[in-house]
DNA sequence: CTGAAAGCGCTTACAG
DNA sequence: CTGAAAGCGCTTACAG
């Protein structure tokens, strides 16, 4: 059916030895070329690097395992990785565990099934047994977001207490002394790190911190607007709100137009990675963002190491700096007293 | 290294042939079931698909070919593709072109080299050549969002005229007579068909079109800004603009809020694709959408069907119909009279 | 530089 | 039901 190797070789007159030693880049008598490239060309010859995977024992290919691809934040990770991969001659194959611990183990199964040389992942469950799978297959594994307990693999972190420690100072500095903050689960690396960066700030300004300003959720949508309301239905109500994902600030969004609340009049705001949702809400969003792009070529890189240079070195860890962008004028931030 | 069905078969005490027959679901003596199951477990073996596939001609696995992974609807497509698929076992290869043809056409090759089962593609160049190449090599191809001249493939379609008729209805019935549209390239099917439907509401309302309120653009986000100030700075300036996909409607929004423009005070405005934007814009946007996950959705069913039965069936042609979404009292669009 | 041969890990008729 | 053998399309030492 489809043209071999053996139709090329047998059209140019060679061993197939010969056509693929100079498919491969190898040394053969001008008049060869020629031949083998005649032959390839008449033929439409197409090298067939399933076959050639098997004994090469690369398939050129990186598995992309996250929560959901239906986040935001993954498919930007997604884009970034799949770019600088193909750059590299890698393509990526994407799956996603839509949130479920069993299917993230399933997933990985199927990537290990497909011999990919090596895989990206932003950990879901949290748990180290599906990575684990990979790492005993000697397939290499890079961390996204998350660090997970008990393995130490190559991973890419944002500063998450800085990015957030600088969102409330810049509360605080502002005259904020009831701070909320949405979070996501207690048992979530960002999550965790956000809070820590809030309590940090509150610290430092010699704030004292009301636990029950502090609310978790499941850093999703629906969650998020429930954690917002919760908040803004206090009797002793925050002034001024951290929202510290993208789809809790989604949330929030919905529900101040909802609720038709002002911002700043009625509360202050600061949101988290939703840049393009923060240009186009009135007035313009204070924000701070994690360097997505960014960490997706900073996985690609340290997966394609990983595949030429295999486990031996030991796991690095890289931590990216995020960044406070500024709404118009900050409008989205309300100087308060007292 | 990594443990074969060799290994396994030694284990059993049986033969590969046998271990094979089980694994793919053919009947064996009970005890021995037992045997391979247990040596299965203990060996931790993973049977290797790229091997597999090497016989099979099988390899499971689909490919994705869309113009740009950094454009929302793209990446909502692959979400629900990759979920369609991955349902039914296959895993997806996630390809873009990065608006390039040149890039369309190589990474169709390696698509064609990884022996993917099939591919999907949003047509990017609008040339038939790299898709016809998939033909010419019996891997089923399902187009996406636009026709390719020349191939009579497998295709999702939404109902572009009939979704800008009904937007531009709206506006006209809301007393507008000079209603701008931005549009993409000329030689775009969604840009023409969505022109279409702009010229047949005019039309249908006796409304005479002026030329100059019809605006091509890139489809991009800078392309979009440009052609909605072009359309804003005109002497004779319309009163209510349609934007016509999901860039420009950003694009839009984003003009809107550096301009200070009030809507639908100073202007009428209806967008596209935008869901998530409209309900955090305010006033709510009214918008028309398109029915992206369904698209993805019949994109990756049409492709099964065509892996399992082959390219004997004649084309299917599958017209999905968008959907108008009314902002919140229609606070975007304002009624007009001369 | 070139080619015969072995082998990558599977599946699949075909005997038994 | 089971197993020996051939073969999927390549690459890779190893001779020549």
């Amino acid at each position: 059916m489809a043209v071999t190797i053996k139709d090329v070789a047998r059209a140019a007159g060679l061993s197939i030895a010969t056509v693929s030693k100079y498919m491969n880049g190898g040394h053969v008598l001008e008049s060869n070329r020629a031949a083998i490239e005649l032959a390839i060309a008449s033929l439409g010859y197409r090298v067939n690097v399933v076959a050639r995977g098997l004994k090469t024992r690369r398939t050129m290919t990186v598995g992309v395992l996250i929560p959901s691809i239906e986040q935001i934040f993954s498919t930007e990770i997604i884009a970034a990785v799949e770019k600088k991969l193909s750059e590299a001659g890698f393509s990526t194959i994407v799956c996603d565990c839509q949130l479920d611990a069993e299917l993230e183990s399933r997933k990985m199964e199927i990537l290990l099934e497909k011999q990919v040389d090596g895989i990206i992942t932003m950990p879901f469950s949290g748990s180290a047994e599906p990575i684990q799978k990979a790492i005993d297959q000697g397939v290499p594994v890079v961390l996204i977001d998350r660090k997970v307990e008990g393995l130490s693999l190559d991973t890419v972190l944002v500063d998450n207490e800085n990015l957030a420690y600088q969102a409330v100072s810049r509360l605080i500095e502002a005259g904020h002394r009831r701070i909320g903050i949405v979070l996501g689960p207690e048992t979530l690396y960002t999550s965790q790190r956000r809070l820590a960066g809030y309590l940090a700030a509150m610290q430092t300004h010699g704030i004292p911190v009301d636990p029950g300003l502090i609310h978790p959720s499941d850093y999703q949508i629906a969650g998020g607007q429930a954690a917002f309301l919760a908040l803004l239905e206090r009797s002793d109500r925050p002034t001024a709100i951290f929202t510290t994902n993208y789809e809790t600030t989604f949330a929030a969004g919905l529900m101040i137009n909802e609720k038709g609340l002002a911002i700043p009049q009625d509360l202050s705001w600061i949101g988290f990675d939703s840049l393009s949702m923060a240009q186009i809400f009135k007035p313009r969003l204070t924000i701070v963002v994690q360097p997505i792009r960014q960490i997706g070529e900073t996985a690609a890189q340290l997966i394609l190491e990983r595949v030429a240079n295999g486990l031996e070195l030991a796991a690095r860890e890289i931590i990216l700096p995020g960044a406070m962008i500024e709404g118009l004028s900050t409008r989205s931030i309300r100087k308060y007293a007292d």
